[in-house]
RNA sequence: GCCGACAUAGCUUAGUUGGUGGAGCGGCGGACUGUUAAUCCGCAGGUCGCAGGUUCGAGUCCUGCUGUCGGCGCCA
């Protein structure tokens, strides 16, 4: 067990008093008499400074020969310094718990984090598991705990239910070239790329309901918004339309961004961020627009673009362009979205759908709308499509008993966070990022 | 699936018109200092991704392969 954090000590709490700190050294340098190690913990850093005529001869030498990573527990008093750091600690006693051989030195060098900057370089990707305890790659992971947390309180404040769909499924949410087949005991089974199905189901038992969950995606892509294994934070709710899961939509992307403001805003700062952007995020209004003004829009701008065609990441980028703020894009034509999406009831040409696309090129974060919900609606877009009713009859029934008007979307929390953190790449977001080309470490 | 780059020590890299591969960091040994990515001196460490080819001679030129990175499409 731990009594002390550095996080403490480097906030003057334990200032002239005895701590006992345990963590992993950062940098350690000095001389024969004298030595300053940098320890780490997972609150911070400190100074140690250590003396061969105060801990013995021993000590010393064990210390001296510590390389980078060791583990070592350290007793001593905590000073305030008029020196760099504020804080250090005048250390009485040392212990190395777990050492480095220096065969094997721990390979996360200087050089190898100053070409990286941000960007990952393979080394540092293969290296994965000894890259999570650097600086910047701490700092996302507390971000993104921020952010699944904020999630979290979000829809808990407002009465909605946590609900699990299952991960193995039979059938496909969107078309069935991005799904990872698997062998099911002699079948076929799939990873889940979407909660949606499995969330409408529950709609009429729980009305209110969410979840934070990984999706699967069998896509070859190269980009910096793509993972193949992603955490979807999804909710569904019921008597609700269009306008109301877009409410929900903007409401959750600005409580996630107050709520970094909140936790995180040192960490935001540490990655070069500025926080009057993301305060900026937190405040504002995300303006709405339908898919034919974003049409013209584009034409305007010297575009090629025809209506019908569904907005690829080069149109989205410029028509982000025109917001300092996520903006939503709605009602697109029928053609260029799936069944479950609501046809207009003032113009079947469109559906009752949203996409919210972040600002600085970071992309589309969220999807969702309200869902064809009678039964003769979603039979006839069903047929439309030419899908298959087979896989589809459980979600069907949802329609055959009582349907009712709902809807709900999927936010990229990835994506979330490689926004409000300002990532270079989603990969710099999660710690085992997965991707077409790579599922190691 | 398409397009474009790259591959030299543990890491980051230099390597000229083809002529026996250098450096910084890290490691080891030593010196020195309330040091700040400490500094200084020395040592070790390389099948130049793999396989062919051209050539008297290939890290360098050509072909193929493999791997990685970036971009597009698709989407969260």
């Amino acid at each position: 067990m731990k009594t002390h954090w550095i996080g403490d000590v480097i906030s003057g709490n334990h200032d002239q008093s005895e701590v006992h700190l345990k963590g992993w050294i950062h940098r350690s340098r000095g001389s024969k008499r004298l030595r300053f190690v940098v320890l780490r913990d997972s609150t911070g850093t400190v100074q140690c400074v250590i003396k061969r005529d105060v801990v013995g001869d021993d000590a010393f030498e064990t210390v001296e020969s510590a390389l980078i990573e060791s583990s070592v527990e350290i007793s001593g008093m905590a000073i305030p310094t008029d020196r760099e750091h504020g804080h250090e600690v005048q250390v009485s006693d040392i212990r190395i718990i777990g050492p480095v051989d220096p065969s094997r030195p721990f390979p996360i060098t200087e050089s190898a984090m100053a070409e990286a900057d941000g960007g990952e370089t393979e080394f540092l990707l293969d290296n994965r598991h000894l890259y999570l305890r650097t600086g910047r790659m701490t700092t996302m992971l507390k971000i993104r705990s921020s952010v699944f947390g904020a999630i979290h309180s979000y829809f808990r404040e407002r009465d909605f239910i946590e609900y699990q769909a299952p991960n193995f499924v039979a059938g496909a949410v969107e078309g069935g070239s991005t799904l990872f087949e698997v062998p099911y005991f002699g079948r076929k089974a799939f990873l889940t790329q979407s909660w949606q199905l499995y969330a409408e189901a529950a709609m009429p038992a729980l009305e209110r309901l969410y979840t934070i969950a990984p999706s699967f995606r069998a896509e070859k892509s190269r980009t910096r918004r793509h993972l193949t294994e992603f955490w979807h934070a999804e909710m569904e709710i019921a008597w609700s339309g269009n306008e109301e899961v877009m409410n929900h939509g903007g409401g959750l992307v600005r409580h996630i961004a107050r709520t970094l403001l909140n936790e995180r805003s040192d960490e935001l700062e540490s990655l070069g961020r500025d926080l009057k952007l993301i305060e900026r995020y937190a405040s504002s209004d995300y303006p709405r627009m339908r898919y034919d003004e974003a049409i013209e829009r584009l034409k305007a701008k010297g575009v090629q673009v025809e209506w019908g065609q569904d907005l690829d990441y080069s149109k989205e980028k410029i028509l982000t362009e025109d917001f300092e703020v996520p903006h939503f894009l709605t009602h697109y034509p029928k053609i260029a979205k799936p069944f479950y999406h609501r046809p207009d009831p003032e113009d079947p040409r469109y559906v009752l759908c949203h996409d919210l696309l972040a600002p600085e090129g970071y992309g589309e974060i969220i999807g969702g709308g309200e869902r064809t919900w009678s039964e003769s609606e979603i039979l006839e877009r069903i047929d439309e499509e030419g899908t298959p009713v087979e896989p589809y009859e459980f979600y069907i029934d949802v329609r055959r008993y009582g349907g009712v008007p709902h809807g709900g979307f999927g936010l990229g929390v990835d994506r979330v966070c490689a926004w409000l953190a300002g990532a270079d790449h989603i990969r710099e977001t999660i710690p085992f990022p997965r991707d077409s080309r790579r599922v190691t470490p």
